[in-house]
DNA sequence: TTTGGCACTCTACTTCAAAGACTGCTAATC
DNA sequence: GATTAGCAGTCTTTGAAGTAGAGTGCCAAA
């Protein structure tokens, strides 16, 4: 086997031209193209012998010995990491996004606009992974009764969020008792974490039971119930403008959409695949087959993490193929969950 | 012109044989195989006539002079209306959805569940329109003041259906106020109608205005607001199994299918479709293009309204090819309206 | 190292022919 | 008058064969 040539400035700049051109073209590139495209000076012969290069590297692949050439998943992951030079955003569109977000009551309705504007702008499926309601503050809770032994529990959380809740009560309180317990949890909790709530209460309990009246006990065992995250339907990724995908048509059969939307349906492999780019900060994307979910093998996935007090809590992003304008893309990404993080620390009122 | 013959039991018969076949098949139906199919030992030829006559009268129609052929909308209509012998239900099918059905806790799953049955059971699209919160009755009310004058109301309805809306208070009131307005509607109006109370509410305050306590104008007021369905986001119409749509593909291009979704994404033209069927007790269908929205065009609706107190609330259906298996789709639809209303009136509890 | 030239490969498109599935019509038959 | 056999004619589907076009790989020359 001969020695393979190191990819140098050159190669890197016509796999740049090739990955831009396919990006925009959709078809593969020959050689006689990308010497015309990339300015400089050399014969197609000289941009085949470098076009082979990068293919024995596993960068670019030909569907067949007489078509151009395309990226691989290798070449579009080269090309985003070190080749890709991001376009600034319209000052329009930077304009309507703030507007739009700037508008919503709760914060339910801002991240369903926010998954509605990114398939908007970018005419792909915007996706918007909501935050764990752990995570967020709790602000006020109430309990009210209701027939055969069942509470309703109101919680506000941070973002002015309303949860509901029905428990089995494990005994019969009075209205009376309720309030007390209430007033209780929130004079003591407002402003803390939920997580941090349900922590607090479950070591006090324990550790000094002897000492506490039985008011607290009674307020600690409701609201251990309450805030217990067992069996909460976790909330479900908002995803919005799926139908624009069907527009990307390169493909005259039904079965990658079938398989794709029957990926974006399955919610847990969506929370899964969301909650992975929660950890790492900025912009991360998933080419085809790296999301390692079978229904997203020829598309592409890029997000970010939004945050509340410098805390990601949620996910949001696009999803599109593989071969989407990456340079628009990313900033306005990038943009939306920024926007959408300002927007969420501004509604985070403090407790009531 | 001639004479159209009348339409005889002959060709009744041939007519439904050959709309069975073609929702079998899948295929134009021809003469040869008609006349084998439909034991009445004619020849093609005089098959051949009958089919003739049958097309003249718009019941049949062949995509080319050299196929056979297969119904058009008023065949599938007068098949329907006359013609089909519906299939008793499978046992174990029956059972299914009851017990699924009947493990359900808040009237919300339940709905949302009655959808996945029947997509499931049908291989299909399920569809569920919830029941106006406006005919549903008004159970228990509560009032949460939150910052800036804003009031949380909660409001349980008569399936112990939580909603909560946040409303802008138009004078700043005392907890104390707030629980006496909360103590007076839920004394007064437990059980009736969410439309009644409002009705009476307004009718009662303009008539006797000077003769209430300015404690009941409060009350009345902050009611009013609550329990205004101006701004109320109307609830969706469930969609499940859409995907299962996509597995009839006699059609190889994508078109039709998305132009489908569109129209199923629509959720007001979904909502008016649906209301549409609320009228009329028992099974309703639209065939084909008779549902007026053009992206169900290739697709068939069968609902039938579901009942709360022997009231229609809402409706529910499936949504699949024009040559479904009606005499199956049928008597599912209708059994799960009446296990639905069924378990809803079960859950209309009495008031707190 | 680069390039022109050339043989070769593979796809996409067109044309043509043949097979198959039905129909409509006509004339004979029941 | 209703039914039927027979037959010519129509239209789709399938496959084969041929052609044009795009692009490659390699070699020898610059």
């Amino acid at each position: 086997m001969p020695k393979l040539p190191p990819l140098n400035e050159r190669a890197q700049h016509l796999l740049k031209v090739l990955v831009e051109r396919y990006i925009h073209e959709g078809q593969p590139v020959g050689s006689r193209a990308l010497a015309r495209e990339a300015g400089l000076n050399l014969s197609p012969a000289t941009i085949r012998n470098v076009m082979s290069d990068l293919e024995e590297l596993g960068f670019i692949t030909a569907p067949h010995t007489s078509a151009g050439r395309m990226p691989t998943v290798s070449g579009y992951r080269l090309f985003i990491d070190s080749l890709l030079t991001v376009k600034p955003l319209n000052d329009q569109v930077i304009r309507q996004i703030r507007d739009d977000l700037g508008h919503q009551e709760s914060s339910g309705d801002l991240l369903e606009t926010a998954s509605r504007l990114l398939s908007e702008a970018t005419h792909m499926a915007g996706v918007v992974s909501l935050p764990k309601r752990e995570s967020s503050a709790f602000n006020h809770i109430e309990f009210l009764p209701l027939s055969e032994g069942r509470l309703l529990v109101i919680l506000i959380s941070g973002q002015q969020e309303i949860h509901n809740k029905i428990i089995l009560a494990p005994r019969d309180y009075s209205a009376l008792e309720l309030q007390a317990a209430a007033n209780f949890l929130n004079n003591r909790f407002a402003g803390k974490d939920i997580r941090r709530v349900r922590e607090t209460l479950v070591r006090e309990v324990s550790e000094t039971r002897e000492r506490l009246s039985q008011e607290l006990i009674d307020a600690a065992a409701i609201a251990q119930l309450a805030l217990d995250p067992q069996g909460e339907r976790r909330d479900p990724v908002l995803i919005r403008g799926e139908i624009n995908l069907m527009d990307f048509s390169e493909i005259d059969n039904l079965e990658p959409f079938r398989s794709l939307f029957e990926t974006l349906h399955q919610q847990e492999d969506m929370i899964q695949l969301m909650d992975r780019c929660i950890e790492s900060p900025g912009v991360q994307i998933f080419i085809g087959e790296e999301s390692g979910h079978k229904g997203l093998d020829h598309w592409s996935l890029v997000t970010s993490a939004y945050s509340i007090n410098d805390q990601a809590v949620g996910v949001l992003g696009v999803i599109g193929p593989t071969r989407m304008a990456y340079e628009r893309i990313i900033p306005l990404v990038d943009l939306t969950a920024k926007l959408v993080g300002a927007a969420l620390n501004h509604k985070t009122l403090p407790p009531l």
